[in-house]
DNA sequence: CGGATAGTTGAGTTATCTCAAATGCAGTGG
DNA sequence: CCACTGCATTTGAGATAACTCAACTATCCG
């Protein structure tokens, strides 16, 4: 666990070829953390907070339902899972972490989660004092605001995923996944020619989507027969968005 | 739309045979207000806040999804839920409102949302300015903090609904809402012997749960038949509930 | 009584799952 | 360089949970 005192890194703005305030240069290829309105304000004031950096591999647990967290963490690089274990092995992954997303929002507030958190990549995230934050957040009513947006839109995403999960067909929520993920990429700027980045395996979907894996990949395959996709070494293109959209029922 | 002045019943605690402060004495059979723990703080400074009373009767729009409101609603009587529409005629019902919920957290902060808020049974609903709401918030920190406890509570309930519908068996759906319905009413002190009121069709059911009515059907028949549960004229009895726990995977 | 809403039951269909096995691929160690 | 292992993907075959359509019954309410 290494430490890094104070963030020197507040050169300008976010935009463009900049680097995330967040993120000192070194750690991070891209800047992320602003494509929440909040996080301008963030990234303005957490040069004054005390942060530490942590890297995690792929596939390990970022942190468990059981654990204790005296800070917030925010993914700098990678993606990584929000989900929930059942009994008999099920599991239902709730949200796909991307760079610069908060891991929970709750934390900000609570200090346990019910959710594991695990890396799918390798992961880099950098945590926040939480009695520093929430000093930051009293102290600036704007912050509150935008901190209430954020929170209506995490919320508005767990529902979303309930709708498509209870009322859409699997064709409809694999294409759903994949629109939204460009989506959020996009925002990031990382995306290009409609390709991404998609470190996902089928066993994911399948558990975002709430199918068995072997029906995800005779989607997969089906999207691929008809000109809808590609996805060639951990990037994924999309053909033919117009028709994707069409099935996802946009 | 009947508009009262200024709530003038702010008859001590809200707890035992007294009424809830939020709701004058005829307008409402039990105090629920108070299940929640933010809601004690709440309870005692509504008394000053100007609020009016609506009734909306069974079936009826309490919200669309174009409505624009300056107030945010509780519900203080009757059977409510907040749904989405999708093309098709499809619907997920993503909560049922019970009285004393806040109608949508979401609506303290933003004025409109994308759901449809129905009535279920005839709907007492009252409603609270919401600057005024917000100032109170502001000038209480105590106050924002059990605000958080709520939505932290609220995105939990989501999520869980997420899992649900994603990775757990018709079967055990059902009865995990039945557990649920009454786990909810009894802290509202609304269930005796194991027996709630119970007004939901089974079209609601199937909504909420993502499954078709019709199977919703057989669903309740064989619960019936195993003697879990008895359904008559608008009351659900748990007749065992240690199975019924068991099918619910608790 | 008639009309609307809800519940029940049957029969057949289909979307999706489970199990099983084959293939490919990337990393590891001898 | 090869055998070996672990993971992911693909494909087949069969099972089943849940759906659709359709008809019948019950209940309520004006």
């Amino acid at each position: 666990m290494k430490k890094t005192a104070t963030n020197t890194d507040d050169s300008g703005s976010p935009q463009g070829n900049s680097l995330c305030a967040v993120c000192p240069a070194n750690e991070l290829n891209l800047c992320h953390a602003v494509i929440k309105a909040s996080w301008e304000y963030f990234d303005r004031a957490t040069a004054l907070l005390s942060s530490s950096v942590h890297t995690v591999a792929a596939r390990n647990n970022i942190s468990s339902p059981a654990d204790w967290h005296d800070a917030v963490p925010i993914v700098c690089r990678g993606w990584a899972m929000s989900a929930v274990v059942l009994p008999g092995g099920r599991r239902q992954i709730l949200s796909f972490v991307l760079p610069g997303d908060i891991i929970s929002t709750a934390l900000l507030f609570e200090p346990t989660t019910d959710r594991s958190i695990v890396a799918i990549t390798e992961v880099s995230y950098r945590t926040f004092n939480r009695a520093e934050l929430q000093m930051l957040l009293s102290k600036r009513p704007n912050l509150l605001v935008k901190l209430s947006k954020m929170w209506i839109e995490e919320m508005a995403e767990v529902a979303q995923l309930a709708i498509d999960l209870g009322r859409r067909s699997a064709d409809e929520r694999v294409a759903r996944l994949i629109l939204k993920l460009m989506q959020r990429l996009g925002m990031r700027g990382m995306v290009r020619n409609r390709s991404m980045e998609f470190p996902l395996r089928q066993h994911h979907i399948a558990d975002a989507m709430g199918l068995s894996p072997i029906h995800v990949n005779r989607l997969l395959v089906s999207f691929r027969r008809r000109g809808l996709i590609e996805i060639d070494r951990g990037h994924l293109t999309i053909l033919n968005p117009i028709e994707l959209r069409r099935i996802a029922g946009l």
